[in-house]
DNA sequence: AGATTAATCTACTATATAGTTATACAAAGA
DNA sequence: TCTTTGTATAACTATATAGTAGATTAATCT
């Protein structure tokens, strides 16, 4: 009864696009608006050629959008859609933070009882 | 005013979990309910050290509960979370393939003009 | 044309990890 | 206790990819 994993591998595709720390960065940087590589580069402090391959990943994932624009290409973000998906994780990860830290509250309690 | 990373790597670290096509079988496999490895062997049709190595990384991440019960250990889905996680992302991808197919028509209908 | 600047591309290295095989471990029954 | 069964672990191989350095291309300016 498990789904093929012809329907899970483009969904699994995708998460791995979301999954490098760098191309994170690179999204954020991207969240307040359409910027160009070396502008990226300076907010993100992360190589040239190392921003210039997460740009193409993304680009290629429909995430970014490639936009020359004389010497310079802007990027911008396609599927603003992603910082839904990281809240969402964000949100569900601080969650789980709280409750481990009312979880050791109350350890303390019965430590101190 | 990018984020911190330290901020980003634990989203990082939660999607790099999901990118994995054999973590999601064996996540699909729970959808069902709880199930013990070999159960879980016998859907996924993945080998066994992999597949426990695989629950491991999904118990770490905290997405599963494992309970030794006798011989066998059982593990159960901790976070259906994850499954909103994935079809939003699932649905997010059959949109953009429905635009293309779309799309494909107008050039369609040009191309006969 | 030559110089300059911005971005991409081409190796290359280092690292992480998926999958496998063989082994070890733990629980239940003979 | 010995065996069997289910799971986990260790060691290994193969592969993917992040990051980097250097070459390359493309657009602008003098």
């Amino acid at each position: 009864m498990a789904l093929p994993p012809s329907a899970l591998a483009p969904v699994a595709d995708y998460f791995k696009v979301l999954s490098e720390l760098s191309r994170l960065q690179v999204l954020c940087s991207l969240k307040s608006g359409s910027k160009n590589v070396t502008e990226i580069i300076e907010e993100t402090g992360l190589g040239q050629a190392n921003v210039s391959k997460h740009l193409k990943i993304l680009a290629q994932a429909g995430i970014v959008s490639r936009t020359p624009q004389g010497v310079s290409v802007y990027y911008e973000i396609a599927e603003p859609f992603i910082f839904d998906l990281c809240e969402l994780v964000g949100d569900r990860l601080s969650l789980r933070l709280e409750e481990q830290s009312q979880q050791l509250k109350q350890l303390e309690g019965l430590r101190r009882a």
